[in-house]
DNA sequence: GGATGCAAAGATAGCGCTACCTCAAAAGGC
DNA sequence: GCCTTTTGAGGTAGCGCTATCTTTGCATCC
């Protein structure tokens, strides 16, 4: 048995020779008929398929990545995982890019720059097939290895028009606008915005600020910032610290559903009335918002929707296709339930 | 200039060679120095560390996976990514392993047992260094290729004795004894029993019955099991089929806060006092679970320690090292709060 | 009918890294 | 002092796949 390699490294695994034997054509063959490219006549991709198929063969996404520089997998940077907002995001773009051939690898940036930026580095030389980030607020640095990699990207739950840039998302900004003239519809004028400082609440507090100062109402002393991650817990503290330091407010615009549930809690053991002496206000519509006391008035943006329509467009982009439409608004929609 | 290769497909990339030229040593020098395997004189190998953080050189980690057949990516399955309990547990998952140098691509089974033997198939043929998987509840063919594929694998949330499994979780069906107890001790009588059947809620029902078994209370037409997800709305159209069907209910265990949280709502507003005609007891202790209304009685595990510990034991059996403890119990907690 | 084109299949040569083996030099043994 | 043994480095040969080039086969044209 002189068959024995003297250097051999075999893993006895099934690899695409076995296939392209079983039928009878050579690997580049086999190959080019698995991956349905190239010009191979359809009988032979015919058999081809049925011999990978009756063998079980999966091909090595190793070997094929070192040898077209392309891998399949799709990186997608979150700011936190604990948040359901962002799990329903990567749970559509999940159930997109899996059937398609897709991996999906997360990096959780912690709502940190440096941290982006890290992972970026790092995950971008794995040569991914595509990369989903969150936003576009990253540092010029980051910005420079997602366009230099040459990686398809897109950019969800913001939106931006420059060129070569794909996003889906929504107008925060507008939505905030919005939300802040519901409110001054409803006879509110001291009306305050309670944020955790991230970049969409930022642009929410663009709106709530472009609203106010429209109805001659804005007032900087206002606004209560928090660079504490979001919690509902926070919400109440920061509810108790607005009505402290304003007694006369009649609403509250919160960044997001969290604080403003924390803040329904808060009011409640504080025996004022909601929304009768202060209205208060969300964003995201997070399934909670329904069953708040009382439920609670906010913003909605379908999560599922802009994940799905991401991750068809980045699957556009890997595959080379024209994609028409670069910037997809999938728009939003005012919530009014009892709390406002 | 006969250097150019006829069959070029140099792609400009930083590699190890270079590397190696820079610090004059031969690439598999320079390969072990960056590895901190084999013997290299120390020397040698600061000179290759420096030359490759000069270069800003990064490994290539298809090439090294293809080569080695071993992967720096861990794969981890989840039953649902919007479900911020397995967020918790993920996120703890990814701090860990990250800064160790390995990469977390997911995998999100939607509690379907097909659906996760699906995606071991696809990922193990990744050869990650590492698998962390939810529970036990899974057919025969996933058990095989887990066990086949020699990739080390750790199971989370659930708890199980046999050689050669590591876990880390908690005792949930022990955890459910002791909620039914305590709701036994408060001196109620028709305690029902209300869950999605999935592995976890399973575990609880099983003490629930034991304890309700022991105290000679156990009925079963007091379970009321449902196949559809878990929401919030759920609980509440759950309750009220409970109390309708049961008016002499009083007591409600439900296998998870969302469901529980519905639960109150419902009780609201049909004007059911909570806890004077029926207690509400939920489990997980979600952080809403301390903002309902009123706050809700529960279980506590900390995920983030089940997420840290089981990527602590991963990353030990993935460098081969012996692992003392297999079976990692954190324990749980009971949260006493006005709803029981 | 021979030149021309254009498919469709195959041969070749790596992608960047590491497992395995070899070899020179240093260290140890009697 | 000669023969082992150890040590540190390098050489070689792939891992399993695909990009690129080459060859073959057969319609098509003047």
């Amino acid at each position: 048995m002189q068959e024995n390699k003297r250097n051999g490294r075999a893993t006895g695994r099934l690899t695409l020779k076995d296939v392209a034997a079983r039928a009878e054509v050579s690997p580049i063959t086999a190959s080019r008929a698995l991956r349905g490219v190239g010009r191979v006549a359809p009988e032979l991709v015919a058999r081809v398929k049925e011999a990978a198929a009756e063998l079980n063969y999966i091909p090595d996404p190793a070997a094929r990545a070192l040898a077209s520089s392309h891998s399949s997998v799709v990186t997608v940077l979150v700011p936190t995982l604990s948040n359901p907002a962002f799990g329903d995001v990567l749970e559509a773009i999940h159930a997109v890019l899996l059937p398609e051939g897709f991996q999906i690898l997360i990096g959780d940036t912690h709502y940190s720059r440096e941290q982006e930026e890290h992972l970026l580095r790092n995950y971008l030389s794995h040569r991914p097939g595509g990369l989903i980030v969150t936003g576009f607020d990253r540092n010029e640095e980051a910005r420079r290895l997602i366009a230099s990699s040459g990686v398809p990207c897109v950019h969800v739950l913001e939106l931006a028009n420059s060129p070569g840039v794909y996003c889906v998302g929504s107008n925060q900004a507008e939505a905030g606008r919005t939300m802040a003239n519901y409110l001054i519809s409803k006879g509110r004028r001291r009306i305050a915005f309670v944020a955790v400082i991230d970049p969409r609440a930022m642009l929410r507090a663009e709106g709530y600020r472009r609203a106010m100062k429209d109805a001659g109402l804005y007032d900087p002393a206002l606004e209560l910032l928090s660079a504490v991650p979001a919690s509902i817990k926070l919400g109440a503290d920061l509810f108790r610290e607005i009505v402290a330091r304003h007694p006369d407010i009649d609403a509250i615009f919160f960044s997001n559903d969290d604080l403003a549930h924390g803040a329904l809690f808060a009011a409640l053991n504080m025996g004022i009335k909601v929304p009768e002496q202060i209205s208060i206000a969300g964003y995201n519509n997070l399934e909670e918002a329904a069953f708040t006391v009382p439920p609670l008035t906010t913003i909605h943006t379908s999560r599922a929707e802009i994940g799905r329509r991401a991750a068809q467009m980045l699957l556009a982009l890997m595959r080379g296709k024209r994609v028409d439409e670069p910037v997809v608004d999938v728009g939003y929609e005012l919530i009014v339930r009892e709390s406002a």
